[in-house]
This record gives structure tokens, C-alpha cells and sequence, in this order.
RNA sequence: GCCGCAAUAGCUCAGUCGGUAGAGCAUUUCAUUCGUAACGAAAAGGUCGCGGGUUCGAGUCCCGCUCGCGGCUCCA
């Protein structure tokens, strides 16, 4: 007999042997329908696996992330099964579960795969589901899989094997169908009632561009048919949340092949708004302590040596700008670090005078690659709300916490959530960074403190830092879940070294001091992107580009209208007229889809009291009020808003 | 940059077998002067992304480029 701990600290015996769903059945029948994977020990476990021994064991059903991942896992090897059995030659690589889903990286030999085939490989799907077979787990010695898959023709497979560890290698098999794989999955592919293909691309073999590129083959699944009904829904209204279509519909940015790829045109809405936005951010930082400083947008190709960013990314950018000068080149800047370090250097610094903080909203110009430029989260020009902040060592942690309060309040202003990344540096790549490894720890720590201080839960992924150093990144998804990086907080002790800054110290010696790059929304252009994902284009009554609309019930009362209008703008409310000669419905119902909060409406009645008839967005009829009273109602509604009580 | 897919009116899209382009909305004009989500009529609007090729003939087939979309890689 074995003992079994249940996450309640129940414990019970059982047969040594006994698997997690026999456990589950002898709690209920029900518990046992809905489990889709266990975890004994905190080693992920399969349901229908033997257990041998004492452990604690969790349950994980549908609702939980383990469970889906479980049931796309599944799904995953059902989708190989498929092709495998649809076409000759094809070599799988990997085929994991991921956040929505499941996909499988294949070799289609000499077969192609379109579109076209989708409903095909479902429909082979399906029909391997009725046939209800089991997934059988099997370990294997290093030498039998080697052969097995080798015979099978699976070189990708044989690669993967080449470096495991012998004793730790097993299969799930289902049908006619093996796959190489650390598990857990269900015990059958029965659960899989629902399967859509979603799409394909090209992957490079173990995310490596300098190896072959296969076919991923997109997918997912459910367990019931209406789920999968649902989700397509889902996604068909997250599409509609496109910032790319939400700001063409708005008129807020546009694009023409004639400037250029990723090159934004801001239109006069849009350009307004980032306007509001900067003054927010400004205010903020204001109160922080920062100084607003304006540097060019070119720069000496000496400066970008000099800091290192020329030797790193030099080739994969714009290229430099010749004058008629012989020999002298200018870059576009693509950061502002170098520039704000040159004003550190204007003059001699004292430790009385740190901390000092920069704060610029500075256009930058990055030759991204063509294939990474998406609407306006990933362009060629944009402008980050960047500041550097010079300091003592001593001053870092305060430094850096108060950054994280700006960071954090300005989230919880626009209502985003997100999730907090530390990126360390790869210790395995010494060659990607530069500076010495004690300031990197130094800078590592400070951040990894900072964030233990503040409560802060971060993941931390090594690799991801800046080739200058270590970063904490803030990063919130998109309509349909990608995550993009928004703010991001990174300590450096490697410019001022470059760059020879220095300040006098109480001892009257000269020291380094440490600097910040920091950047809250990260650029102008991804924050505008990610703010109208979120709000749809409702963007809240203090950003958005008009905030009331006048519409007169007929061409007579234009000129009412009009003096409406002019008094709002008198009054700072940002006020427009529709003057159209249509009915009040078809004004009503066009201003509504064009996302204006309040509606005022003015006809006979209105103008005769100086009045309008308010209607707010989404929520219909409010009744009339003084233009006056409807001027301040709506100012103390965008001062709640943005009470920056910082 | 790589894999795959697309590009037709301002927008959303149709266009069959290769025979010189069509709808709805928007726009303009006329009519109407209206009370809380689409009144009606008419007109105008296109070098079918660009360049080349095949063909008697190309929006349609082929090649190259540009731009865009979904991923991959990258992201100072």
C-alpha cells in the first residue's frame, strides 16, 4: 500500500500501482470525468500512470492551465497522427502545447501543405478520435530510440534523442503513431471532441535561423463543439480590437508605401493625442524630479562607436549619412542614451548635484527588419518617452524603486495589466555583453532587490538582456494575446564608463556614477497600439480625440449648433459639429460608431433654455442641461480620471 | 531576413473557362428640415500595387519588385 496526500493534507491509501484516475474515481465519478492530467511530487504525471509510491498528488481539470495543456499536448500528437497518416515522408520536430493551443513543426518532404488542406487533416483528426485509442506511455533506452526512430526515418526525432540523457527517455503512443515526449497526456484522444487547424508558418528548426525551416501547423481544441464555436467568436471580435484598423477608422495614423515601411504618418487626431499623452507624462515626471532636454535626431557615427551600439547593430541599421565633408558620417539616432550622456558631460558634476534625470520624448530611427514590422508596435521610427537618470551607487535602489512607482501608476491609470520580466544576461555568451561581471552582477542584483522590495513578481529569463546590461521589462498583450514590451527599466554601469562620466565625491576624488535607462510607455507608437487593443478605441473621455459632438435636429438650428460648439471650445472641452443634412438618427447612430463619449443634442427646446440634450456614449439619453453645467460636469469627470496624485 | 498567404473605387468586398470591371457603405447634387442607432432619388468615382513575360487578347496565367497579413528569427 501506498499513501497518498491530497492537497487538503488528506491523506489515503491505496494500492501500489493505483493510477490518478482511479485515485480521482474513488473520490467521484465526476472528479474522474474531468481530469485531464495530475501532478505527483511536482512532477507532471499521467492520469492513467502507475503510481509506486508514497506522494502528494493535485488534480487538473479543464479549467486549470496544466489541464489544457495536457488535452493540446494530446491534440498535438492527434495532429502528427493525422499527417502522418495523410502523407508519405513527413520528419516531425516538435509539437508542444502552448498558450492558446498546440502546434507541430514538420518536414513535409516532398508534400504541400496549404490552407486548403485544413478541413482535410481535421476531418483525419476526427476520425482518429472515434477511434478511441489509447495514448500508451513507454520508456525507452537511449539505443532503442535511436533505432525506432531512426528506421522511421525521423532524423529531427534522432537529433532530439542524440542529446538526452539515457534512462530518462519515453514515448506516448497512440494508433499507428510514436512520438518522442517527456508527457503528461490524456489517457486517450476520445476527449478531443472539437479540432480546428488555424494556420500555417514557417519555423525555424529548433529556433535557429541558420537551420532548415519547417511548417508549423497551428491548431486547437476542445472538448466540446460549442467551446470551439465560442473561441472562433472570440477571436473574430478580437480582430475588430486591430489598433491598425481601430486608428485608420479614427483617423488617428496612416501609412503610404511612398514614405517608407514602417514610417507612421500621424494625422491631426493622432498627433493631438500623443500630445495628451506626453503632457501626462511629462506632468508625472515633472513631479519626480526630471529635467526635459531635446537632442538631434542625427548623431556622429563616433558617438554610436563610442558607445558600442556601432559595433553591435552598425550593419543592420539605416546606414550612416555622408556629408560633402570627405570622411564625416552622421547616423539617424537610434536611442538617446549617447546624446543625454554628452549632457551629463556639459558640465563637472558633483555628488551634490546627482541624482540628475533626463527626460526627453526622442525619436529614434531602428532599421527593423521587414518581415518584424506590425502596424505600429514594431516600426522604423518612433518616439520613446525616454529619460536617463545618472546617480551615485549609492542612490541606485531609491532611484530605480521610484522609477517602478512612475511605471506602476501610469498602468494603473490606463488599467493594464501586466506582467513583469527581469532579463539577465546569458552567462554562457560572455561575447554578447560587454562591460566586467562584477558591474553586471551588481546591476543584476539591484534589480532582482528592487523587485523582492516592491513585491513584485518577475519572471526571470537570462539572455534577454541588453548587450549593455540587465533589464526589467513590463510587458501587456494585445487583443489577441501577444505580448508586446511596454515599459522597461535598465541599469548601466557600462556608458559611463564609455563615456568617461564622472563626478567629484565628498572625498573630493572622481567616481563613476551608474546611470538608468528608463521609458514608462515604452515608445509612443506601441502604448497608443496596445491602448487601442484594449479600449476597442473607447479610449477614456481625458485622451480621446473629440469628446462631445453637437447635432442639431435639423439645418435650423446649425447656427445654435455652432455657438455650441465655439462655447465648449472656449471652455476647453474638445467639442465638434455634425451638420449633415440628415435625420437626428442617422447623426446619432454614425457618432456612436464613430466612439464619441457624449452626444449633445440641440433642437427648438435646447436652444431656446441655452441647453443641450445630453446623450452619453453606449448608455443613451441623460436629459438636458446649461452648456455650462454639461462644460463642468465633464471637466471634473476627466479630473477624476486623472487625479495624478503621484 | 526566412516560410506561407494576399493586393480590384475613399472603406468592406464580388469578379466563373483569359474576352477591356461590379455591389454596399462613404462622397457630390437634388429633395427633405426631421427629437435619440441607417428617409428617398440621381451622379460621380478604378492605369485592377508597380515592372516585365506568355497570348490575337491578361484583373485573371508566369517571373521580378513593392506594400501588407500570419508566423519564425531579431528587437539597442
Amino acid at each position: 500500500m501506498i499513501n497518498i496526500t491530497f492537497p487538503d493534507g488528506n491523506v489515503k491509501q491505496f494500492e501500489s500501482g493505483v493510477t490518478p484516475y482511479q485515485i480521482a474515481e474513488s473520490i467521484s465519478a465526476g472528479l474522474a470525468r474531468n481530469i485531464l492530467a495530475a501532478n505527483l511530487n511536482d512532477e507532471e504525471w499521467d492520469i492513467s500512470r502507475p503510481i509506486t509510491s508514497d506522494g502528494s498528488i493535485q488534480f487538473f481539470k479543464w479549467e486549470d492551465p496544466e489541464g489544457k495543456h495536457a488535452f493540446w499536448h494530446t491534440s498535438a500528437h492527434l495532429l502528427a497522427e493525422a499527417l502522418q497518416e495523410l502523407y508519405d515522408g513527413v520528419q516531425f520536430g516538435i509539437g508542444p502545447a502552448i498558450e492558446n493551443g498546440f502546434y507541430y513543426d514538420i518536414d513535409p518532404g516532398e508534400n504541400q501543405l496549404t490552407s486548403a488542406d485544413f478541413e482535410k487533416i481535421e476531418k483525419k483528426m476526427a476520425e482518429l478520435v472515434a477511434r478511441k485509442e489509447a495514448v500508451v506511455r513507454r520508456d525507452i533506452s537511449k539505443a532503442d530510440a535511436l533505432k525506432f526512430f531512426g528506421d522511421g526515418g525521423q532524423q529531427l526525432k534522432c537529433e532530439l534523442i542524440s542529446e538526452l540523457e539515457d534512462g530518462h527517455i519515453t514515448t506516448y503512443t497512440q494508433g499507428n503513431f510514436t512520438d518522442l515526449c517527456r508527457g503528461p497526456h490524456l489517457p486517450s484522444t476520445e476527449p478531443i471532441k472539437a479540432v480546428k487547424v488555424l494556420s500555417l508558418a514557417g519555423a525555424y528548426w529548433r529556433g535557429d535561423e541558420k537551420r532548415p525551416q519547417l511548417v508549423r501547423v497551428y491548431g486547437i481544441s476542445f472538448p466540446k463543439k460549442k467551446m470551439l464555436d465560442e473561441y472562433l467568436v472570440m477571436l473574430e471580435e478580437a480582430k475588430k480590437r486591430d489598433h491598425r484598423k481601430i486608428g485608420k477608422e479614427m483617423e488617428l495614423f496612416a501609412f503610404s508605401q511612398n514614405v517608407g515601411a514602417g514610417l507612421p504618418l500621424w494625422l491631426p487626431k493622432g498627433a493631438a493625442l500623443r500630445n495628451r499623452l506626453q503632457d501626462f507624462l511629462a506632468k508625472i515626471q515633472k513631479k519626480y524630479g526630471y529635467q526635459q532636454v531635446v537632442t538631434p535626431h542625427i548623431g556622429n557615427k563616433m558617438l554610436y562607436v563610442t558607445s558600442g551600439h556601432y559595433a553591435k547593430y552598425g550593419k543592420d541599421s539605416f546606414q550612416p549619412i555622408h556629408t560633402p565633408e570627405e570622411g564625416e558620417e552622421y547616423l539617424l539616432k537610434p536611442m538617446n542614451c549617447p546624446h543625454h550622456c554628452e549632457i551629463y558631460r556639459t558640465a563637472p558634476r558633483s555628488y551634490k548635484d546627482l541624482p540628475l534625470r533626463f527626460a526627453e520624448f526622442g525619436t529614434v530611427y531602428r532599421y527593423e527588419q521587414s518581415g518584424e514590422l506590425h502596424g505600429l508596435t514594431r516600426v522604423r521610427c518612433f518616439c520613446q518617452d525616454d529619460a536617463h537618470l545618472f546617480c551615485t551607487p549609492d542612490q541606485l535602489k531609491q532611484e530605480f524603486l521610484g522609477v517602478m512607482d512612475i511605471i506602476s501608476y501610469i498602468f494603473s491609470i490606463f488599467g493594464f495589466e501586466y506582467e513583469a520580466q527581469i532579463s539577465l544576461r546569458d552567462p554562457n555568451h560572455p561575447e554578447k555583453y560587454v562591460g566586467s561581471d562584477e558591474n553586471w552582477e551588481k546591476a543584476e542584483r539591484a534589480i532582482i532587490e528592487a523587485c523582492e522590495e516592491k513585491g513584485l513578481k518577475a519572471r526571470q529569463e537570462t539572455g534577454e538582456a541588453a548587450f549593455y546590461g540587465p533589464k526589467l521589462d513590463f510587458m501587456v498583450k494585445d487583443a489577441l494575446g501577444r505580448r508586446w514590451q511596454l515599459g522597461t527599466i535598465q541599469v548601466d554601469y557600462n556608458l559611463p564608463e564609455r563615456f568617461g562620466l564622472e563626478y567629484t565625491g565628498a572625498d573630493n576624488l572622481k567616481h563613476r556614477p551608474v546611470m538608468i535607462h528608463r521609458a514608462p510607455f515604452g515608445s509612443l507608437e506601441r502604448f497608443i497600439a496596445v491602448l487601442l487593443e484594449h479600449t476597442a478605441g473607447k479610449l477614456p473621455l481625458w485622451l480621446v480625440p473629440d469628446q462631445c459632438v453637437v447635432l442639431p435636429i435639423s439645418e435650423k438650428y446649425n447656427d445654435y449648433a455652432r455657438r455650441v460648439v465655439s462655447e465648449l471650445n472656449d471652455l476647453d472641452v474638445r467639442a465638434t459639429i455634425d451638420d449633415r443634412n440628415e435625420k437626428i438618427g442617422r447623426k446619432i447612430r454614425d457618432n456612436e460608431l464613430k466612439r464619441i463619449p457624449y452626444l449633445l443634442i440641440v433642437g427648438e427646446k435646447e436652444e431656446a433654455a441655452g441647453e443641450v440634450s445630453v446623450r452619453k456614449q453606449g448608455e443613451g439619453d441623460q436629459g438636458s442641461k446649461k452648456i455650462t453645467i454639461f462644460a463642468a460636469d465633464l471637466k471634473d469627470e476627466v479630473a477624476r480620471m486623472t487625479d495624478f496624485k503621484v
